[in-house]
DNA sequence: TTTAGTTTTAGAATAATTCTTGATCTCAAG
DNA sequence: CTTGAGATCAAGAATTATTCTAAAACTAAA
């Protein structure tokens, strides 16, 4: 895991892979929001900087970025893979309503709520909430009772 | 959510949906064994079975048998959705080497585990580990220090 | 500079899933 | 019993996110 004040170069050179200009444009591209896009966004947004920018590419880096710990891939069920640039563990909730995608801060003792058989190696736990956020809750009368 | 008690008839009654021919294959299939079938799995057994039995049908039913929650859709990553007929709440884990999927039981704690805005609705929570199950963890001499 | 290895690009390919269409089935009303 | 509306099924086409391929461009080290 990165040290929070380690830098994006440090962290892909640690890695062994290069920051080449492709690499931090779609990283800037996920970092200028604090939002969960998808690829296509990414690209979208990266090629605004970087009009030559290939979709491939993007995809390219982000594995890139991904494999060397500075983003996070998060999904729920089988829509596209969505990025993350908040390394801090947290889970993320869904609304089924309107899509949004939020983090979800954890309780430290987590590590407690589930039970592997003796010897399994647990690397990465995921938690994805799916319901209602908020403010689409609130416009719905259902469970106003 | 169903009682155990419930029949998958009267299950599929209750969500106004009917237990055709093809539904009760797709869902022995599931029930046969204790493991986590991708829909393609489930149609190659099923259609031993039920020779006529499409894919597309094989689709249609594990939606259906989901949507009236008799089963359950697991998803890893971008991997093919898996299936399982275990409905008490547990969490899944993923083999990294082998791909062995198996059930994790949850501690009835976990309740406490995150914290979401006040107003969200949280319908459904999705824990997925992923890391080295005991059998390949024991043949890799990696952690052996 | 060569050279080997990495990265990028564009477009083709893949694979899981969904969609479409017409046939078939089911149930309830007449 | 018929009949008709709606649900379900099958086959294959279509979709879509993603990965692959191959060639060009780049990079760093010898």
């Amino acid at each position: 895991m990165p040290p929070q004040s380690e830098t994006s170069q440090d962290a892909m050179t640690r890695s062994g892979i290069r920051l080449t200009p492709q690499r931090r444009y779609v990283y800037e591209a996920l970092m200028e929001r604090r939002d969960h896009p998808t690829a296509l966004e990414v690209f979208l947004r990266a090629k605004t900087r970087m009009p030559s920018l290939s979709l491939a590419t993007v995809y390219n880096c982000l594995d890139a970025l991904t494999e060397c710990g500075l983003i996070r891939q998060v999904n729920c069920d089988r829509a596209s893979s969505r990025y993350c640039p908040n390394l801090i563990p947290h889970g993320h909730f869904f609304c089924k309503e309107c899509g949004v995608v939020f983090d979800v801060p954890l309780d430290p003792s987590r590590e407690t709520a589930w039970e592997v058989p003796a010897g399994t190696v647990v690397s990465h736990a995921e938690i994805n909430l799916r319901g209602t956020c908020a403010s689409c809750a609130q416009s719905h009368p259902t469970s106003t009772l």
